[in-house]
DNA sequence: AAAAATATGTTAAGCGGTTGACATATAAAA
DNA sequence: TTTTATATGTCAACCGCTTAACATATTTTT
């Protein structure tokens, strides 16, 4: 593999030159820019970028750490957080925390090891202290870290709202909201917030069941939710925390042969890839997760180049109406 | 951050010997270990992973080419592949080709550049000779490079006899089958020649309709599947090459007002986490994705050890039955 | 008692690129 | 013509860890 000084060698030119070209810093000819390009072209030249970064003793790399890879939610902000950090010549290390405190502490030790640019985090098992030690940029999503992290969230309270106007307006009076367990703040709990309050407003009688964190990373709420129509028969609302419930949900109805939306109209959040693909297909809040993606990178490179940056960053959701409602 | 020498200073040894004692080399007696442990843990101590990468000239990331992350099936791959990373020390250094030749390119190029321990293929858009050049470890997941890269894949063609069988047996007599495009070939072409077998042996009439990659990428499979419902009305049995197709079609069977099972029996592919999660839920040929992540990575490992690994490892799927036969 | 195994120290080169200090040369501007 | 801006060379330290060569000391084995 040729190296800085081979393409030094064959251009002709020195190494600072090189260095020069690479990194578009002080004076270059065009000239000798064209001889470089030329000479890392006949080389086949491949910077090293492991040599880069120990020297800057920074990568180019992205810690992304995510609670859950196969939950539909993290699958698109994944994806999108992917092509915006390639975009931006950024890489993605992957990291899966499986929801796990020991794990997610193991994942930071090892951003800061191989020295990421800057971590952008989905999952909140960790203490504030962690992150405030170890001296890396950190963006959230849909996190709270209470140390002035910047924070990229959609406005879920306003979701809340949404969705408990849109099932009383559908007729619905016996509400059932199925929301995050308690334990740690994580913007997703103001849903809740909203919800109660339009009820509160509207008079309208409602349960509320917050799920566990066992069936959050196993993704089965199919039981409970049985559990739950059962406890509660005369709900005709139900508004849920995510789609993957929602979806769940109907499976649930299917086998107590509940007509959706006949008879139990169901809201979930997210509206992801798999809500047009049950049947009926799910009436959702919408967050605009490719927005919140193309954010989260932005604001972790203005962090990371100086630049003072919001700390937090709200953007708005939408009811997407389908068929549950 | 604190740094190798400091470690050797405040353990009172030298570099040399916390060298020895972090990769277990040479002599070192207890005492020693221990005494390193505990400067190490006084400090605070993060080894720099660059560093180390850069003087072996080799990380300890591997880097994951995919053709699309949100696909179901990739999810799970990639689900199960970080898992059994981290379980072998290795990160993941997430690609996504897009399914694009020049995307992946880049991506090798940037592996290549990261000194990456090797490549975890799930996409196959760049032709072979780019791979031998490199020289890099690379494992294929049901790709197919022509120069004796060690491949994992499932047995397709198992899974397209399977799969006729079944519908046939249901009593399905005009069966239509979503299979791959041409092109470069690729393992899951198998399951095509499979259901072929059967259905000519078994003199059952038989349709077959091949997905453009615009499909596959966009996950658009919808209309193409409303279109050969019309042009096929006689169809009974349908086997389609993912479970996300056997989804859409679901759709595009209730706009048609086709009853499935009753008048239309499906089986998808993969047996991915959606397949529930559909009504009815999807009757699917089980790919066992966790044991070939499991044994891709193994592959790697080995391979990067030095060790002699089987150019080929087919695992078994099967028939998983659901609501839609 | 001699030989071999174990344990650590010393030193320094090397991985490949970055960067700064300083020198020098040419071209453009005053 | 002098000054200034532009362009490149030279040299070397540095990023933090690995590793090999060689020396030395302490144990253990024969």
């Amino acid at each position: 593999m040729a190296t800085l000084k081979d393409v030094a060698r064959e251009s002709g030119l020195t190494v600072g030159t090189v260095s020069r070209v690479l990194n578009n810093r002080g004076y270059i000819s065009d000239k000798a820019r064209e001889k470089v390009e030329q000479a890392m072209k006949r080389l086949n030249y491949q910077p090293n970028e492991v040599a880069r970064s120990l020297s800057k003793s920074s990568s180019n790399t992205i810690g992304l750490i995510v609670p859950h890879i196969r939950h539909p939610y993290f699958i698109e902000m994944i994806s999108h957080l992917e092509y915006q950090a390639y975009q931006k010549g950024y890489r993605i290390l992957l990291c899966n925390s499986r929801n796990m405190q020991e794990k997610e502490r193991e994942y930071i030790d090892i951003c800061t090891g191989n020295k990421v640019a800057g971590i952008i985090l989905c999952s909140g098992t960790v203490p504030v202290e962690v992150f405030d030690k170890i001296g890396i940029t950190v963006v959230t999503i849909e996190r709270f870290l209470d140390n002035g992290t910047a924070a990229v969230e959609c406005d879920n309270r306003q979701g809340g709202v949404l969705a408990a106007e849109k099932l009383i307006a559908c007729g619905c009076r016996h509400l059932l909201h199925v929301g995050n367990i308690g334990g740690v703040f994580m913007p997703a709990d103001m849903r809740t917030e909203g919800f109660r309050e339009v009820c509160g407003r509207e008079h309208v009688h409602f349960e509320e069941i917050l799920t566990e964190e066992i069936q959050y990373d196993s993704m089965m709420y199919e039981d409970m939710l049985e559990e739950a129509l059962r406890k509660y028969p005369e709900t005709d609302g139900l508004f849920v925390n995510s789609d993957v419930i929602a979806a769940q949900t109907l499976q649930a109805c299917g086998r107590l042969h509940i007509p959706v939306p006949e008879r139990l109209k169901i809201i979930g959040f997210d509206d992801v890839f798999l809500s047009t693909l049950t049947t009926p297909q799910l009436t959702t809040i919408h967050q605009p997760a490719k927005e919140m993606a193309e954010i989260a990178v932005n604001l972790l490179h203005d962090s990371v180049s100086g630049k003072v940056v919001p700390k937090r960053t709200v953007l708005p959701v939408r009811l997407v109406e389908r068929g549950t409602t």
